[in-house]
DNA sequence: TTGTAGGCGTTATCAC
DNA sequence: GTGATAACGCCTACAA
């Protein structure tokens, strides 16, 4: 077929043959020489000066494969929605995970099977191609268990970027969603709100686990103590109210999109409803509901209802950036997978990490309306 | 020294050893079998069973040593800035290559050290990395011609995104950023206006020269035949005028920062220059100093003065975005140039790609003021 | 149809 | 100090 590609890329043979002396030793001297053995400097002079005039440059996949190592990290995400949608994407992680990398020397493998919004990620031993890669990050709200678990006790380094207990042994690195989603509902309760509604997806992802952790935690100190209602539908009633009055619900969206009402907005505001939260997820399903139902309701927030996003708006849609909420520090995020991973490889246990998220003001909340409806 | 990583990474010796053949048998099986050897299909059966339940996949160091393919593309960038910083960063793109890769069977490699703002990029022999994938996607305002060239001759496929043609027989895709600049001053002239100076940086990379040349293109076909003036220091005075008394004048950079100041721009204006136009480069500096000295001047768009990007905003002054410029379909340039490396690697002549940028037409441009100063 | 042997370019282990 | 020699994992003549 083509040519081979020989001739215009110098082996360290010809280095050697050039500068009269062993290929052993011209490795010793353009290698870094580990080992700490003495060689003559004339010898490696020569042997520099041979390097230069013959433009040599060391074969990466042989030094790979003599190394035994790739240095290569992989990047593998079960994503719901399609990945070039920007409503998803880990690329906010990726900055953070490709500046570690690069500080220590690794290079990325993005596994785009992993993506392709079903084809991928499905596909039986999609998952097992990473191990090409010396050990590998993990993104997604729901994981494949059996096949990461094989993964997991063959020994194989993997790291979860967000919580994930399901699979025994399994390292991650998270963010604190309980704290940060009670830091909101805190927040909402001291400007003066008594009813609040957590609008969350029907999954029981940990990403959501969490937030309505953090939101019946946050209910519960506010109320001094007891903490918010049960589950249920769109149609579900309160849950039981705490000492001071606070009192709280979790609705379900049971399919992804036009779930709520205009009705149920005002349904809610009638019985006394005056803050709504939605999760974050990747598809941002929640707070797109509730945005639209409220909108559709015709109330303005902060004036007429107080909204709260568990999270940052979906970067499609900019205009809600002033969403109140929380930012999660995902280029932080990534960076701390890479060194968990990398301390893995190494053989080191790495650290546990459960990044802090910073509470965001934002705009869309304030003091409940005085007069209702 | 560290146990050595071996056990979890399965090698075709091993998988020979539980199907009971030997490792040839396995490479045949596993590996494209492009001489069409036959194979019993028990033995094949048995293979390929065992290669599954041990996890195989094959090292793409050693594939590349042996000269076979890896279903890998790399994605090397040189880039001015930090990557990390959000203001530059070739993410947008990554999404469109992502997709088209992931369409193809392809999985990405991002090499690290390419984009490591100084470290990674300079190191020679850091470009020879790439060599691990089958062929490599290049992004940059500059490259190292050096080694870029040495990679070309050895026919390493390789496409560059962006104009390039310094290195001869280097594959590359572009958006027209002559035509969508020419455009955009020619609905600067179209509102009115008659002088018009460009803001540019000082180095002669092809997004500028094209830039450039668009805008003397716009300007030369609005005067209905000759070009713009001359390039000139931020004190120069404007070029030859055209027929109409279209003129314009070309601004240059001495400094990334600070050139511009209000004086600057109070004198402009004096001298009946009522649009400025800035091109867009990954640090965004000519924009950002037009802008900041238009605001010290105390001048605004569109009313008092007409402000217009040759490109978009950059991403971290989000409320730049209505500004009068172009678009450039990024992820579409990603997925082509994917297209364009596939060609190659197919032994197939890639079409050439010049992706039109779409026009925006903002809201920093308007009619010229209709009293001066 | 399957196995044996050699090589790809480096690094690492020993003798010399 | 320096140089044979043996991996590293895979592919591909060629032999059986």
């Amino acid at each position: 077929m083509t040519e081979k590609k020989r001739r215009g890329r110098p082996r360290q043979a010809e280095v050697a043959r050039l500068a009269g002396v062993s290929q052993t030793t011209v490795s010793l001297v353009l290698g870094g020489n580990k080992q700490g053995i003495v060689i003559h400097e004339d010898t490696r002079r020569r042997v520099l000066e041979a390097a230069r005039t013959l433009g040599y440059v060391p074969d990466p996949a042989a030094r790979r494969l003599a190394a035994a190592q790739n240095n290569l990290l992989g990047v593998f995400s079960f994503t719901a929605t399609f990945p070039t949608d920007p409503a998803h994407s880990y690329y906010p992680f990726l900055v953070g995970v490709e500046r570690e990398a690069a500080a220590r020397g690794f290079d990325l493998v993005l596994f785009t099977g992993s993506s392709t919004g079903g084809a991928g990620a499905e596909a039986p031993g999609a998952l097992e191609r990473v191990r090409l890669a010396d050990g590998c990050l993990l993104f997604g709200r729901h994981v494949p268990t059996g096949p990461l678990r094989r993964l997991v006790e063959d020994g194989f380094p993997l790291v979860h970027v967000g919580r994930r207990d399901e699979v025994e042994g399994l390292t991650w690195v998270g963010a604190d969603y309980v704290a940060a989603s009670a830091e909101v509902v805190r927040h909402l309760v001291a400007a003066g709100h008594r009813r609040v509604v957590l609008v969350r997806e029907d999954d029981d992802a940990p990403a959501s686990t969490d937030r309505e952790a953090g939101f019946r935690q946050g209910l519960a100190a506010a109320a001094g103590g007891e903490g918010a209602g049960g589950d249920q539908g769109v149609e579900g009633d309160q849950g039981a109210g705490g000492e001071k009055g606070v009192e709280g619900a979790v609705v379900r969206l049971r399919a992804p999109a036009e779930e709520l009402t205009a009705d149920w907005v005002v349904a809610q505001r009638a019985a006394g409803v005056t803050a709504f939260v939605a999760e974050e997820t990747d598809t941002g399903a929640a707070w797109r509901a509730l945005r639209g139902a409220v909108a559709r309701a015709g109330l303005r927030a902060p004036d007429e209802v107080s909204l709260a996003l568990l999270g940052s708006p979906p970067p499609d849609l900019p205009a809600d950036g002033e969403a109140t909420g929380f930012d999660i520090p995902r280029a932080e995020l990534g960076a701390a997978a890479v060194r968990a991973l990398t301390d893995l490889l190494a053989g080191r246990r790495p650290g546990g990490t459960l990044a802090r998220c910073a509470f965001r003001p934002g705009s869309t909340t304030g003091p409940p309306p005085t007069a209702t409806t």
